[in-house]
Parts: structure tokens; C-alpha cells; sequence
DNA sequence: GAAACACTGAAGCGATTACTTAACTATTGC
DNA sequence: GCAATAGTTAAGTAATCGCTTCAGTGTTTC
């Protein structure tokens, strides 16, 4: 695991497009074959596996070959990793936001003598 | 605002550059100025402005320009957007492992007779 | 063991990205 | 009004992206 920038560059740009997006949207709801994800996919097979191994670069998805069929499924934590960096910026302003606002409230009660 | 597929590229795209999450970063912790923006990174103010303009398309910063001075801030509501879509699909594929999990645990139950 | 199946990998190609430099436009301070 | 400041815009370039086609490689099925 790189748990660094690097690898948020990886699953930020692996969640950037559409198809491959698409493909997280359907694992979400359980398992899928190669074959199944390229299936609704209006693209070759071998485009379909190209994102498929962008994906599972990000760390997001994580593949099993039994036989000729590689198993692929969503790896949660690598989501979580994700939605974290970007929970972390957003409370950091809105808590910023809320202390500019409690501030305010205070200094105008100050300043109305109470 | 576009609020579909194609405004969650522009977000996923924009947050894949490090230069761009730094900017966010920074940002998080107040609102700053093009300049500001770019005086911790090693690249020419111009690259930056266009790093900006990619922010600011899709929709996670808004900028007003005050003088010569543009001003730019956080956009809470389209990283909530993002963080969203994230959070779905783990939640989707998470309560779905549970559900499975309580299924075996059931079955588990009746195959020992109780 | 031949045929169908489920991928896999390499090469190629047009479009997009992430920069650079250089020339330019407003605004502000003196 | 002249210089410094703050940002903008355009053109160019090397690298990467998102495909395609085509020629494989293993795996099952019969």
C-alpha cells in the first residue's frame, strides 16, 4: 500500500471516467466477471480490461483469476481513503466557517454592549 | 450546474493532480489569492492559473476577482458531491457483505438445528 | 484433441494533459 | 503618468490517455 499522493492520484484518476466509474457503480452490487463489467459497456473487451487495470492499480478493485475467469471486487477501504481526503478538506472550511461565524455573533454582541 | 456524470469527471479529474489537491489543501485552510496559491509550488504562476481554471470548471472552487486580486475559495457543497457518489457505493457494497454475512450465519443456525 | 470461451498483450493512433515561455492587460502606489 | 503588481492568454511540446485491432494464451467442454 502506498497510502501516500501517489496513490490518490491513482484513485482519483481511476474514478475520473465514466466507464470506469460505471464498473465501481455495478461491483458495488456484488461481484462481476471481466466479461459481466464489460457486458453494458459500449467498448471492446480489451478496453475493458485496460480499465480494469487502472482501477485495480488505484487499489479500488481487486481481482482473483480461478480458471479462465478473473473474479473482481470493490476493496472498500481504498474507497474510504478516498472519501476521507476529501471529508477531512470540506470540515476543515465549513469548521473554519463556523468559528468566523461564532466570531462575528460574539464581536456583534460586543459591540452592542451585551 | 450539471450534477451529473459528466460534473463528476470534472471533480475526480480535477482532484487527481497533486498540485491540485495541494491547492484545495491550502484552501481548506482559508480563502487565498492566485499568488498565494502558487508560492509553495514549483511551477510558473501561469500553470497554476491553469490548474485554477480546471478547479474552478469543476465546480469544487469559486473565485471573484477584486482589483488585480482573485480571491478564491472552497466549494463545500460539490466536495460533498464527490465524497457522496464515494460513500454510496461503499455503503452499497458493505451492507451488502452484512447481509450475506447474516444469511450464512442463519443457514449456519438451521444446518446445526437450531 | 478440437472448438469455444475468457481473457491478455502489443502496437498504433488521435485527443487530451501538464507544463513552458513570451507577450499582454488591467490595477495600484507613488 | 510610470513602475510595479497580479493575473491572463496563446502557442508550442513531450507525455499520457482511451480507445482500436489483431494476434496470442490458458481453460473448459464435448
Amino acid at each position: 500500500m502506498l497510502q501516500d499522493s501517489a496513490q490518490l492520484d491513482l484513485m482519483f484518476q481511476a474514478l475520473a471516467d465514466p466507464a470506469r466509474r460505471h464498473m465501481v457503480e455495478r461491483l458495488s452490487r456484488g461481484s462481476a466477471s471481466v466479461s459481466q463489467l464489460a457486458e453494458p459497456l459500449a467498448m471492446s473487451l480489451s478496453a475493458v480490461v485496460q480499465h480494469l487495470n487502472v482501477l485495480e492499480a488505484s487499489g479500488l478493485v481487486h481481482t482473483e483469476k480461478l480458471g479462465r475467469v478473473r473474479t473482481c471486487r470493490i476493496e472498500p477501504k481504498a474507497l474510504r481513503t478516498a472519501e476521507h481526503w476529501i471529508n477531512e478538506r470540506r470540515l476543515n472550511w465549513e469548521q473554519r466557517l463556523d468559528r468566523l461565524g461564532a466570531f462575528l455573533a460574539e464581536t456583534k454582541d460586543e459591540t452592542e454592549g451585551n
